[in-house]
RNA sequence: CGCGGAGUAGAGCAGUCCGGUAGCUCGUCGGGCUCAUAACCCGGAGGUCGUAGGUUCAAAUCCUGCCUCCGCAA
Protein backbone atom coordinates (compact mmCIF):
# COMPACT_ATOMS: atom_id res chain seq x y z
CA UNK A 1 0.00 0.00 0.00
CA UNK A 2 1.28 3.41 -0.73
CA UNK A 3 1.04 5.54 2.27
CA UNK A 4 1.59 9.75 2.25
CA UNK A 5 2.69 10.38 6.20
CA UNK A 6 1.25 13.69 7.34
CA UNK A 7 2.44 14.79 10.73
CA UNK A 8 4.60 17.15 12.67
CA UNK A 9 5.75 16.75 16.17
CA UNK A 10 7.61 14.21 18.41
CA UNK A 11 4.07 12.36 18.61
CA UNK A 12 3.93 11.65 15.27
CA UNK A 13 7.46 9.98 14.60
CA UNK A 14 6.28 7.13 16.49
CA UNK A 15 3.74 6.45 14.18
CA UNK A 16 5.91 7.11 11.03
CA UNK A 17 8.65 5.01 12.41
CA UNK A 18 6.42 1.93 12.88
CA UNK A 19 5.28 1.97 9.69
CA UNK A 20 8.72 2.55 8.16
CA UNK A 21 9.98 0.05 10.52
CA UNK A 22 7.45 -2.30 9.25
CA UNK A 23 7.75 -2.32 5.48
CA UNK A 24 5.42 0.34 4.31
CA UNK A 25 5.92 1.93 1.54
CA UNK A 26 5.91 5.46 2.75
CA UNK A 27 6.27 7.60 -0.55
CA UNK A 28 6.34 10.96 0.89
CA UNK A 29 6.02 13.10 3.67
CA UNK A 30 4.06 16.14 4.84
CA UNK A 31 4.79 18.21 7.80
CA UNK A 32 4.68 21.58 8.85
CA UNK A 33 7.54 24.74 7.47
CA UNK A 34 10.54 25.31 10.15
CA UNK A 35 9.24 27.57 12.53
CA UNK A 36 11.27 30.27 14.13
CA UNK A 37 11.70 29.69 17.98
CA UNK A 38 13.42 30.10 21.02
CA UNK A 39 16.28 32.24 21.60
CA UNK A 40 17.65 34.33 18.13
CA UNK A 41 13.94 32.81 16.73
CA UNK A 42 16.33 30.45 14.97
CA UNK A 43 14.93 27.69 12.33
CA UNK A 44 13.79 24.10 14.00
CA UNK A 45 12.54 21.51 11.61
CA UNK A 46 9.36 19.40 12.59
CA UNK A 47 10.66 16.00 14.23
CA UNK A 48 8.87 14.12 11.68
CA UNK A 49 11.27 15.88 8.76
CA UNK A 50 14.48 14.81 10.77
CA UNK A 51 12.76 11.12 10.51
CA UNK A 52 11.76 11.32 7.42
CA UNK A 53 15.18 12.68 6.12
CA UNK A 54 16.87 10.12 7.66
CA UNK A 55 15.12 7.40 6.24
CA UNK A 56 15.41 9.29 3.03
CA UNK A 57 12.06 10.04 2.47
CA UNK A 58 10.98 13.11 0.22
CA UNK A 59 9.51 15.62 2.64
CA UNK A 60 7.25 18.43 1.72
CA UNK A 61 6.44 21.10 3.97
CA UNK A 62 3.72 23.45 2.06
CA UNK A 63 1.95 26.54 3.71
CA UNK A 64 -1.55 25.35 2.65
CA UNK A 65 -2.97 22.30 1.58
CA UNK A 66 -5.26 24.36 -0.39
CA UNK A 67 -3.39 25.50 -3.19
CA UNK A 68 -3.92 23.89 -6.15
CA UNK A 69 -0.11 23.28 -5.94
CA UNK A 70 -0.13 20.24 -3.55
CA UNK A 71 -3.02 18.72 -4.86
CA UNK A 72 -1.16 18.19 -7.75
CA UNK A 73 1.59 16.79 -6.21
CA UNK A 74 -0.38 14.51 -4.21
CA UNK A 75 -2.61 13.19 -7.46
CA UNK A 76 1.03 12.77 -9.15
CA UNK A 77 2.34 10.17 -5.67
CA UNK A 78 -1.15 8.78 -5.77
CA UNK A 79 -1.32 7.57 -2.45
CA UNK A 80 -3.63 4.38 -1.85
CA UNK A 81 -4.06 6.36 1.80
CA UNK A 82 -2.58 8.92 3.81
CA UNK A 83 -1.42 9.36 7.25
CA UNK A 84 -2.47 11.89 9.11
CA UNK A 85 -0.84 12.07 13.13
CA UNK A 86 -0.92 15.52 14.99
CA UNK A 87 0.03 17.18 11.44
CA UNK A 88 -1.77 20.61 12.63
CA UNK A 89 -2.98 21.60 9.09
CA UNK A 90 -6.54 21.21 8.13
CA UNK A 91 -7.07 18.57 5.01
CA UNK A 92 -9.17 20.04 2.07
CA UNK A 93 -12.06 17.59 1.23
CA UNK A 94 -10.70 16.79 -1.68
CA UNK A 95 -7.90 15.68 -0.64
CA UNK A 96 -9.88 13.19 2.39
CA UNK A 97 -11.47 11.91 -0.62
CA UNK A 98 -8.47 11.36 -2.82
CA UNK A 99 -7.05 7.90 -1.81
CA UNK A 100 -8.70 4.88 -2.27
CA UNK A 101 -8.90 4.34 1.43
CA UNK A 102 -9.16 7.79 2.31
CA UNK A 103 -7.45 9.55 5.31
CA UNK A 104 -6.42 8.22 8.46
CA UNK A 105 -6.14 9.87 11.46
CA UNK A 106 -3.92 8.82 14.75
CA UNK A 107 -5.79 10.89 17.72
CA UNK A 108 -4.90 10.29 20.86
CA UNK A 109 -7.56 9.93 23.24
CA UNK A 110 -10.84 7.65 23.30
CA UNK A 111 -13.29 9.51 21.12
CA UNK A 112 -15.53 11.49 21.31
CA UNK A 113 -13.77 12.49 24.43
CA UNK A 114 -11.27 15.43 23.93
CA UNK A 115 -11.52 15.82 20.20
CA UNK A 116 -8.97 18.87 19.53
CA UNK A 117 -5.38 19.83 20.09
CA UNK A 118 -4.37 18.65 23.15
CA UNK A 119 -6.23 15.74 24.01
CA UNK A 120 -3.41 14.03 26.18
CA UNK A 121 -2.75 17.36 28.27
CA UNK A 122 -6.99 17.14 28.79
CA UNK A 123 -6.93 13.79 29.86
CA UNK A 124 -4.45 14.49 32.96
CA UNK A 125 -5.89 17.68 33.75
CA UNK A 126 -9.28 16.09 34.15
CA UNK A 127 -7.84 13.15 36.10
CA UNK A 128 -8.84 10.55 33.57
CA UNK A 129 -8.27 6.60 34.68
CA UNK A 130 -8.24 5.63 31.29
CA UNK A 131 -7.34 7.55 27.65
CA UNK A 132 -5.77 5.58 24.39
CA UNK A 133 -5.92 5.95 21.01
CA UNK A 134 -8.34 6.01 18.20
CA UNK A 135 -7.61 5.56 14.64
CA UNK A 136 -10.41 7.34 13.02
CA UNK A 137 -11.50 7.99 9.10
CA UNK A 138 -11.10 11.07 8.49
CA UNK A 139 -13.77 13.81 7.41
CA UNK A 140 -15.01 17.47 7.24
CA UNK A 141 -14.46 18.75 10.96
CA UNK A 142 -12.31 18.44 13.92
CA UNK A 143 -11.78 14.58 14.80
CA UNK A 144 -15.61 13.89 13.45
CA UNK A 145 -14.72 10.63 11.40
CA UNK A 146 -16.23 7.27 12.38
CA UNK A 147 -13.90 5.26 14.26
CA UNK A 148 -11.87 2.30 13.24
CA UNK A 149 -9.57 1.19 15.85
CA UNK A 150 -9.30 1.81 19.58
CA UNK A 151 -6.78 0.85 22.15
CA UNK A 152 -6.96 2.06 25.55
CA UNK A 153 -4.46 2.06 28.57
CA UNK A 154 -4.95 3.12 32.03
CA UNK A 155 -2.31 5.90 33.43
CA UNK A 156 -0.68 5.59 36.16
CA UNK A 157 -1.28 7.08 39.76
CA UNK A 158 0.40 10.79 39.38
CA UNK A 159 1.22 10.37 35.53
CA UNK A 160 2.57 13.28 34.08
CA UNK A 161 2.12 14.37 30.68
CA UNK A 162 5.04 13.67 29.40
CA UNK A 163 4.66 10.19 30.62
CA UNK A 164 1.54 9.59 28.91
CA UNK A 165 2.73 11.07 25.69
CA UNK A 166 5.06 8.94 25.09
CA UNK A 167 3.10 5.75 26.07
CA UNK A 168 0.06 7.03 23.53
CA UNK A 169 3.03 7.98 20.95
CA UNK A 170 4.11 4.20 20.90
CA UNK A 171 0.21 2.85 21.50
CA UNK A 172 -0.40 5.33 18.32
CA UNK A 173 2.00 3.39 16.12
CA UNK A 174 0.80 0.24 17.03
CA UNK A 175 -2.97 1.24 16.85
CA UNK A 176 -2.13 2.68 13.27
CA UNK A 177 -0.25 -0.75 11.87
CA UNK A 178 -3.31 -2.54 13.66
CA UNK A 179 -6.07 -0.46 11.74
CA UNK A 180 -3.81 -0.67 8.48
CA UNK A 181 -3.65 -4.30 8.64
CA UNK A 182 -7.45 -4.28 9.10
CA UNK A 183 -8.06 -2.11 6.23
CA UNK A 184 -6.17 -4.02 3.88
CA UNK A 185 -7.68 -7.34 4.96
CA UNK A 186 -11.06 -5.37 4.00
CA UNK A 187 -12.24 -5.72 7.88
CA UNK A 188 -13.07 -2.42 8.95
CA UNK A 189 -16.24 -1.50 10.60
CA UNK A 190 -16.32 2.20 11.46
CA UNK A 191 -18.21 2.80 13.92
CA UNK A 192 -20.20 6.43 14.43
CA UNK A 193 -19.26 8.53 17.12
CA UNK A 194 -21.93 9.44 19.85
CA UNK A 195 -22.00 13.23 19.31
CA UNK A 196 -24.03 13.35 23.05
CA UNK A 197 -20.54 12.52 24.55
CA UNK A 198 -18.62 14.58 22.83
CA UNK A 199 -15.78 16.96 24.49
CA UNK A 200 -13.25 18.98 23.16
CA UNK A 201 -9.55 19.69 24.61
CA UNK A 202 -8.75 23.23 22.46
CA UNK A 203 -4.93 24.68 21.99
CA UNK A 204 -3.15 25.45 25.51
CA UNK A 205 -3.15 28.78 26.30
CA UNK A 206 -0.46 30.44 28.68
CA UNK A 207 -3.27 31.20 31.43
CA UNK A 208 -4.26 28.04 31.48
CA UNK A 209 -0.99 26.97 32.84
CA UNK A 210 -1.25 29.37 35.71
CA UNK A 211 -1.77 27.42 38.99
CA UNK A 212 -4.59 28.36 41.72
CA UNK A 213 -3.49 27.18 44.90
CA UNK A 214 -7.31 27.79 46.40
CA UNK A 215 -8.62 25.17 44.51
CA UNK A 216 -8.70 21.38 45.99
CA UNK A 217 -5.28 19.49 46.14
CA UNK A 218 -6.22 16.76 43.20
CA UNK A 219 -7.36 19.41 41.02
CA UNK A 220 -3.76 21.64 41.82
CA UNK A 221 -1.77 18.32 41.50
CA UNK A 222 -4.00 17.36 38.11
CA UNK A 223 -3.23 21.13 36.70
CA UNK A 224 0.54 20.61 37.16
CA UNK A 225 0.75 17.21 35.67
CA UNK A 226 -0.83 17.69 32.39
CA UNK A 227 1.43 20.65 31.65
CA UNK A 228 4.42 18.89 32.81
CA UNK A 229 7.35 18.91 31.81
CA UNK A 230 5.90 20.71 28.82
CA UNK A 231 5.59 23.73 29.23
CA UNK A 232 5.28 23.49 32.69
CA UNK A 233 2.37 24.72 35.14
CA UNK A 234 3.38 28.40 36.90
CA UNK A 235 3.08 30.13 39.59
CA UNK A 236 4.93 33.11 41.29
CA UNK A 237 7.28 33.14 44.49
CA UNK A 238 7.30 36.56 45.39
CA UNK A 239 8.23 38.63 42.05
CA UNK A 240 9.84 35.39 40.74
CA UNK A 241 8.06 33.05 37.96
CA UNK A 242 8.12 29.68 39.15
CA UNK A 243 7.32 26.25 37.39
CA UNK A 244 6.19 23.13 39.34
CA UNK A 245 6.58 19.39 38.53
CA UNK A 246 6.58 15.82 39.65
CA UNK A 247 3.48 17.15 41.56
CA UNK A 248 1.37 14.38 43.45
CA UNK A 249 -1.18 14.61 46.04
CA UNK A 250 -0.62 14.39 49.70
CA UNK A 251 -3.82 14.57 51.65
CA UNK A 252 -7.45 15.76 50.52
CA UNK A 253 -8.25 17.16 53.29
CA UNK A 254 -7.54 19.58 55.77
CA UNK A 255 -7.42 23.62 55.34
CA UNK A 256 -4.47 25.62 54.87
CA UNK A 257 -3.18 29.00 53.51
CA UNK A 258 -3.52 28.24 50.04
CA UNK A 259 0.23 28.17 48.31
CA UNK A 260 2.09 28.08 51.68
CA UNK A 261 5.23 26.67 51.42
CA UNK A 262 5.17 24.14 54.62
CA UNK A 263 7.63 21.62 54.67
CA UNK A 264 10.96 20.44 52.69
CA UNK A 265 12.88 17.32 52.53
CA UNK A 266 14.10 14.77 50.36
CA UNK A 267 10.71 13.70 48.85
CA UNK A 268 9.82 17.31 48.40
CA UNK A 269 8.46 19.82 48.90
CA UNK A 270 4.42 20.39 50.86
CA UNK A 271 2.52 23.30 49.73
CA UNK A 272 -1.00 23.73 51.15
CA UNK A 273 -3.90 24.07 48.85
CA UNK A 274 -7.43 25.40 49.04
CA UNK A 275 -8.38 21.85 50.72
CA UNK A 276 -5.25 19.21 51.34
CA UNK A 277 -2.06 19.27 50.25
CA UNK A 278 0.08 18.54 47.37
CA UNK A 279 3.87 17.23 47.17
CA UNK A 280 5.89 19.01 44.32
CA UNK A 281 9.21 17.05 43.75
CA UNK A 282 10.70 19.36 40.93
CA UNK A 283 10.77 23.14 39.97
CA UNK A 284 12.37 25.69 38.24
CA UNK A 285 12.54 29.33 38.52
CA UNK A 286 13.38 32.05 35.88
CA UNK A 287 16.34 32.53 34.69
CA UNK A 288 17.64 28.91 36.22
CA UNK A 289 17.40 24.99 35.54
CA UNK A 290 14.83 22.67 36.45
CA UNK A 291 15.96 21.45 40.20
CA UNK A 292 14.99 18.67 42.36
CA UNK A 293 12.65 20.41 45.57
CA UNK A 294 15.50 19.38 47.78
CA UNK A 295 18.06 20.86 45.81
CA UNK A 296 16.27 24.75 46.06
CA UNK A 297 15.69 24.22 49.78
CA UNK A 298 19.64 23.48 50.17
CA UNK A 299 19.72 27.19 48.48
CA UNK A 300 16.88 28.93 50.00
CA UNK A 301 17.05 27.84 53.43
CA UNK A 302 14.16 30.62 54.68
CA UNK A 303 11.05 29.56 52.27
CA UNK A 304 9.27 27.47 54.13
CA UNK A 305 6.01 29.58 55.46
CA UNK A 306 6.64 31.49 52.50
CA UNK A 307 3.59 31.49 49.99
CA UNK A 308 2.85 30.65 45.74
CA UNK A 309 0.67 33.07 44.42
CA UNK A 310 -1.15 32.91 41.06
CA UNK A 311 -0.11 36.11 40.22
CA UNK A 312 2.92 38.83 41.03
C1' C B 1 21.24 40.66 15.43
C1' G B 2 13.28 39.60 19.02
C1' C B 3 13.36 40.91 24.90
C1' G B 4 15.58 39.47 29.52
C1' G B 5 18.24 36.42 33.43
C1' A B 6 22.46 33.30 34.87
C1' G B 7 27.56 30.56 35.05
C1' U B 8 31.49 30.35 42.47
C1' A B 9 33.24 22.29 45.58
C1' G B 10 29.03 16.59 43.17
C1' A B 11 23.96 19.71 43.81
C1' G B 12 21.56 24.35 45.27
C1' C B 13 22.88 29.28 46.79
C1' A B 14 25.60 33.81 49.29
C1' G B 15 29.69 36.94 48.30
C1' U B 16 30.14 41.18 43.04
C1' C B 17 27.22 47.56 43.92
C1' C B 18 31.89 49.56 47.61
C1' G B 19 38.64 45.10 44.63
C1' G B 20 42.26 42.83 49.89
C1' U B 21 42.24 35.11 53.83
C1' A B 22 36.65 31.15 49.36
C1' G B 23 31.51 31.03 52.72
C1' C B 24 26.43 28.52 53.67
C1' U B 25 22.88 24.27 53.13
C1' C B 26 22.65 19.44 51.10
C1' G B 27 25.36 15.32 49.41
C1' U B 28 29.90 12.50 49.96
C1' C B 29 33.96 10.05 53.08
C1' G B 30 35.60 8.63 58.23
C1' G B 31 34.16 8.21 63.36
C1' G B 32 30.34 8.37 67.34
C1' C B 33 25.28 7.71 69.38
C1' U B 34 21.00 4.39 68.68
C1' C B 35 16.97 -1.65 68.79
C1' A B 36 17.00 1.27 64.42
C1' U B 37 16.85 5.44 60.91
C1' A B 38 15.95 9.41 55.83
C1' A B 39 17.23 11.77 62.80
C1' C B 40 21.36 13.67 65.93
C1' C B 41 26.88 14.67 67.38
C1' C B 42 32.30 15.05 65.93
C1' G B 43 35.87 15.21 62.05
C1' G B 44 37.75 15.14 56.75
C1' A B 45 38.01 15.58 51.46
C1' G B 46 36.49 18.49 47.52
C1' G B 47 36.72 25.13 43.99
C1' U B 48 43.17 27.88 39.00
C1' C B 49 35.10 31.50 40.99
C1' G B 50 32.59 29.44 32.53
C1' U B 51 36.65 31.12 29.15
C1' A B 52 40.39 34.66 26.82
C1' G B 53 42.42 39.25 27.43
C1' G B 54 42.65 44.28 29.89
C1' U B 55 43.07 47.80 34.39
C1' U B 56 45.59 47.28 39.34
C1' C B 57 50.53 46.42 44.28
C1' A B 58 46.19 43.15 44.43
C1' A B 59 40.32 40.77 40.60
C1' A B 60 34.98 35.92 42.04
C1' U B 61 34.42 41.40 42.45
C1' C B 62 35.94 46.73 37.61
C1' C B 63 36.31 46.82 31.66
C1' U B 64 36.09 44.08 26.75
C1' G B 65 35.51 39.75 23.56
C1' C B 66 33.95 34.62 23.32
C1' C B 67 31.45 29.95 25.04
C1' U B 68 27.43 27.61 27.59
C1' C B 69 22.70 27.39 30.14
C1' C B 70 17.70 29.31 31.32
C1' G B 71 12.90 32.45 31.32
C1' C B 72 9.65 35.30 27.96
C1' A B 73 7.80 35.85 23.28
C1' A B 74 6.66 33.21 18.75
Amino acid sequence: MRIVFMGTPEFAVASLKGLIDNGHEVCAVFTRRDAPKNRGMKLFPPPVKVCATENNIPVYQPVSLKNEKWKRILREISPDIIVVAAYGKILPTDILNMPKYGCINVHASLLPKYRGASPINAAVLNGEKTSGITIIQMAEGIDTGDMLHKISTDLAESETYGQLHDRLAAIGGEALLQAIAKIEAGEVCPEKQDESMVTYASMIHTEDTNIDFTQDSATVSQLIRAYDPQPGAFCYLGETKAKLFAASVLTTDGEGNPGEILECNKKGMTIACGRGKILIGELQLAGGKKMPAQAFYAGHRDIIGKVFTKQV
